[in-house]
RNA sequence: GCAGGGAUGGUAGAGCGGUCAAUUACACCUGACUGUAAAUCAGGCGCCUUUCGGCUACGUAGGUUCGAAUCCUACUCCCUGCA
């Protein structure tokens, strides 16, 4: 069976669905990862995120490896058993952390040097070291150690990131095969999936998908964006991007995005994605709902909006946050109850909050695909956007 | 009735002669949040003004003083103890 199976190809864009065969599961694209850094989807259990239709979710080597320790996972039988998540799981290599730990690190050749938030002690996160823990954890997509700068961004700062990312590529692969191939793994079926660098300069961005291609990954991930830059940006990243890989590999668009950065990337050929956004607002009280616009023409076309659930506003308002969302917060509670668990710091506020924008996600990427499949997607693409103003 | 304590901005509660439009917390409002060091962070919060600045304010009315939320007097109300 092909790793990456195309469904339907979209016919005005590069998007499609499909199908990621993993070795806990197959994923249907396009899909929303929800992130689970710390091995927990913040608040939520396993057996909910597979209720709403979660195929696959992200988890991240730094963390894990920091608390509780690849080994100990390891001796737990692997991720998936420890955290009693039986579908596929994503992990990152720790790259973003070289970006995000900015204060504490030190890119070099070998890897990255710093120390650990939690007890200070200084360690190396190298290429073979991300591989390994990342094999020890037992996921089914594992990324290699990438290089980025982060935003504004600076060409020869980028050049040098894709060059950097390239020799790690090699170094991880070697690694890959020597553990995953040749040893005895907890997860045989693992993949390893390159990245691909380069900012939004299109000729870096094509250099480093030749770069990763040539080394024969089974899918890629677009990295280096979502960091502060503008829609625009972004977007011409994955378009410099998405020509030069395989159309018949998967490409993750890592830490994107908005409800419309992802259909956008949707329709730019990206297949999977993940983002805090839904989690994180969530637990600020942000939510995501759905909301239809009027437009000059009196043409009614989808959109979303966000509420911030803690104004006074909605104190007393009685109806649910969303009354076309069919997550437990919208059949079960109102507006001014979810206000009121805020207001008084109840915990189960973040965990509502947090079960809405993940249904809400979920139920856009299936938007996406069935629209995908009907052949609407291009209408979608077109009106698909948030409406600002009418909260 | 006597004695003592107190009245401060939406609320609680600091301040106790100038540096006070007034600490702080809560509430309220704005804005962030994109491979999670985030149940977090930043800002605003008397009125007018873009800034400078001006005006009105600390129970009420007077007074002392160059200057008062801060001191004095009277009044109003509240609390506590004794009757």
């Amino acid at each position: 069976m092909q790793y990456f199976e195309i469904l339907k190809s979209d016919s005005g864009s590069k998007a499609r669905t499909g199908v990621i065969h993993t070795a806990h599961g197959d994923v249907q694209t396009p899909a929303f990862l929800p992130i689970g850094t710390k091995g927990a989807v913040k608040s939520i259990t396993s057996e909910e995120l597979k209720f709403w239709g979660a195929d696959i979710i992200l988890a991240n080597t730094y963390h894990l490896w920091q608390r509780p320790g690849d080994a100990l996972i390891y001796k737990a039988g692997g991720l998936h058993k420890f955290m009693n998540w039986k579908g596929p799981i994503f992990t990152d290599s720790g790259g973003f952390q070289v970006f995000s730990l900015a204060k504490m690190r030190k890119v070099g050749e070998g890897g990255v040097v710093f120390q650990f938030d939690l007890d200070g002690r200084t360690e190396i996160l190298s290429p073979e070291k991300s591989v390994d823990i990342q094999a020890n954890l037992g996921s089914d997509i594992a990324l290699i150690l990438d290089d980025f700068p982060g935003y504004p961004f600076e060409y020869e700062r980028s050049k040098e990131s894709i060059a950097l990312t390239k020799r790690w590529a090699e170094r991880a692969i070697r690694e890959y095969q020597k553990i995953v191939i040749d040893g005895d793994p907890i997860n045989p079926g693992q993949k390893l999936w390159g990245i691909v660098q380069g900012a939004s300069f299109p000729d870096l961005r094509e250099q480093s998908a030749k770069d990763m291609v040539a080394l024969g990954f089974d899918g890629f991930a677009i990295g280096g964006v979502a960091v502060g830059e503008p829609h625009k940006e972004m977007m011409k990243a994955v378009e410099s991007s998405t020509p030069f890989l395989p159309e018949s590999a998967p490409k993750h668009l890592l830490g994107v995005g908005t409800p419309f950065d992802i259909v956008q990337a949707a329709a730019r050929g990206c297949d999977t994605f993940d983002c805090v956004i839904p989690t994180r607002e969530a637990r600020h009280g942000r939510l995501y709902v759905n909301q239809r616009q009027e437009t000059s023409d009196k043409k009614q076309i989808d959109g979303y909006a966000t509420i911030d659930i803690r104004l006074e506003k909605y104190k007393e308002d009685f109806t649910s946050v969303d009354n076309n969302c069919d997550c437990y917060l919208c059949l079960n509670h109102s507006k001014s109850y979810l206000r009121h668990l805020f207001a008084t710091g109840e915990p189960l506020s973040i965990r509502l909050a947090t079960m809405h924008n993940l249904k809400f996600y979920l139920n856009l990427m299936q938007k996406i695909r069935t629209a995908i499949q009907y052949d609407y997607f291009g209408d979608m693409v077109r009106n698909y956007q948030e409406v600002v103003g009418s909260k």
